[in-house]
DNA sequence: TTGAAAGCGCTAACAG
DNA sequence: CTGTTAGCGCTTTCAA
């Protein structure tokens, strides 16, 4: 595999190997030389490799992606918008799946640090004490989906507990209108692309309990710990603690999850899944318990998976762009994140379908 | 950024940089500086930087891996199982997404190549003409999922035409018991890690006909000859070719084509869909048309993804292993080819639910 | 066993 | 405007 190098144009076209370099970087050069270089350069289907490139500059371009599961159709979405941008950028992304696993997750980042790929775009899974080092060793990093999970409180916060402390969001206390919420490490923000939780869930309760539904139990995942909070925001006090489960990421996790809640509180007479594993497995385990969606129980699911309207019922969604947010991180990512690094709230829609029925029992 | 380099580490151990390269690249050393480097190492935290390595050696670690759409399902299964070995052999992966269109996968081809990275595991979408160049310049490339279309029978046919003729399949005379079919290119054989759809296929129209149907229509890509081949191979005689249609990789394009075929043959009584996106748009279209399944129609879907069981009817499936694709190409990939390249065809499986039943008109 | 030195292909000073 | 030169961090001869 004999590489054309700039060498080999430079001496081709009877210039300096830095004038090729000008020339193909759109530095100045005198019209007649440019004309020539490039005529050369195509000649010889020169390409300019990225290696020479990145060691010079010390940083490889492109950027990389870590998320939880590619079989997860909304982050398939996602990456599908990551891939996008970056396309239309010419920047290659490498791609890693966390299994939403900090250590993994961790694990992909020192290979992304090895690789001197200082961008990534991440569904975070590890803390402060993955995400931390990262950018304080001059990674780009951009959050999309979520936020990385806050640490428990623990006693003796040291630095760790501090940092992590401030990069949370800044609690559940509504924003003003229109004004999104920060993620911020001392000194070092992390702007994030999310979906407008807050106002999802609300929607989604305010259906339900609007069908008459008083017992409402959510099933999530601990990395959405906002879809959580506004959970229990906007059922006020109401909120029983059984009635909100958590899943690890696995289908088999999701479905004991869904299971388990519907034997433990089998008076519950609605269910918001965050996620559409997590939907898919609540009407698994419905179905095995003989309920049926949405005569015994209701079902609002997060994500607009395309199968979502095959079921049957057609299953109501609070649907997230999942393309557009992989978009807009990628684009922030590259921008270098921004000066004043904000986080970009996108909207959510209730996409009502069939899966919700007035509650009756 | 300051990274620690090979340079400090010698430093600080009083070595010079060619020692601490050996040590830890595990060459000979004497156990006491070996020692003392990985000492110094570790407590540096140091990181070799991949591009120091790469650019001396000329080539990039790791491998690429092109696929149409991570939004199908299959596709990220697929995807996982390639991530998951890359991930064991501590490689990066660059992933792109060429949405089923040759000329993005040649854009992409050129992108890896700027990037000297050399190994790729594709799901094809161009034919040799993209193919060709990136195995002539040294690229190790395994195909999974299908193998590039064959070119349009041409006249006069010159170097391309001839290579792709050897480079798809040996045509669709079976292949003697446990023996796989081999991918040939003039002098260049390009290994696949394939589902065996022949076997998918054959049991599939089996099953199918074993219910009485007789109309039994084919909606597929393109991209899989092979399984239109194979659905060929098992009507036998009895095909009528209107019953057999292609849309592309969108599901705009399955839907219109699904609905287009109900249509057009209002009598067929079964539909193969070569996909799980091709499957999606036939119930759809079916829903739409007030075709029931499996009372007017009867459906097997290629894919065994997780919402087919909560399809309702539940989907019979031609179940195929995804992940282990992923995972066999990739460790086919990083193995270099292997000396004289095979086709692994995996297993398909035939799993019955809810959509066939008997004919009925 | 070890160190010095020569690059890999490229860009960015710095001269001319 | 253009050529020369010095590395970026690493591996790999080649001597010592």
């Amino acid at each position: 595999m004999q590489r054309v190098t700039i060498k080999d144009v430079a001496e081709a076209a009877g210039v300096g190997v830095a004038t090729v370099s000008r020339v193909l970087s759109g530095g100045s050069a005198s019209p007649e030389t440019r004309e020539r270089v490039l005529a050369v350069a195509a000649q010889l289907d020169y390409r300019p490799s990225a290696l020479g490139r990145n060691l010079r500059q010390r940083r490889t371009g492109g950027m990389g992606l870590l998320l939880p599961d590619l079989t997860d159709s909304f982050y398939g979405q996602l990456a599908e918008g990551v891939l996008a941008c970056a396309r239309a950028a010419g920047e290659p992304v490498m791609v890693g799946s966390t299994g939403d696993d900090a250590e993994q997750e961790a694990e992909l980042v020192g290979m992304l640090v090895e690789q001197s790929v200082d961008r990534v775009i991440a569904v975070p899974s590890g803390g402060a004490d993955v995400w931390l080092p990262a950018v304080r060793a001059g990674m780009t990093v951009v959050f999309a989906d979520r936020l990385p999970p806050e640490p428990a409180p623990a006693a003796g916060g040291g630095d760790i507990d501090a940092l992590a402390d401030l990069m949370r969001l800044d609690g559940v206390a509504p924003p003003r209108q229109g004004e999104a919420p920060r993620t911020t490490a001392r000194g070092l923000d992390v702007p994030a692309v999310l979906a407008d939780d807050r106002a999802g869930v609300r929607t989604a309760v305010r259906y339900l309990t609007g069908l008459g539904h008083r017992r409402i139990a959510y099933l999530g995942v601990p990395g959405h710990s906002r879809r959580v909070a506004a959970f229990r925001e906007a059922l006020g006090g109401a909120v029983e603690e059984d009635l909100i489960v958590y899943a690890e990421g696995s289908r088999d996790s999701a479905y004991a999850a869904a299971s388990g809640l519907f034997q433990a509180r089998p008076d519950l007479t609605a269910v918001i899944a965050g996620g559409n594993v997590l939907g898919e497995a609540t009407v698994l385990a419905a179905r095995e318990l003989d309920l049926r969606v949405p005569q015994d129980v209701s079902l609002v699911m997060y994500d607009d998976v395309p199968w979502a309207e095959l079921c049957s019922p057609p299953l109501t969604v609070i649907a997230q762009p999942g393309h557009d947010i992989g978009y807009r991180a990628a684009e922030l990512v590259l921008r270098g994140g921004g000066r004043r690094p904000r986080t970009v709230l996108l909207p959510t829609e209730l996409i009502v379908r069939g899966s919700c029925g007035p509650r009756r029992r």
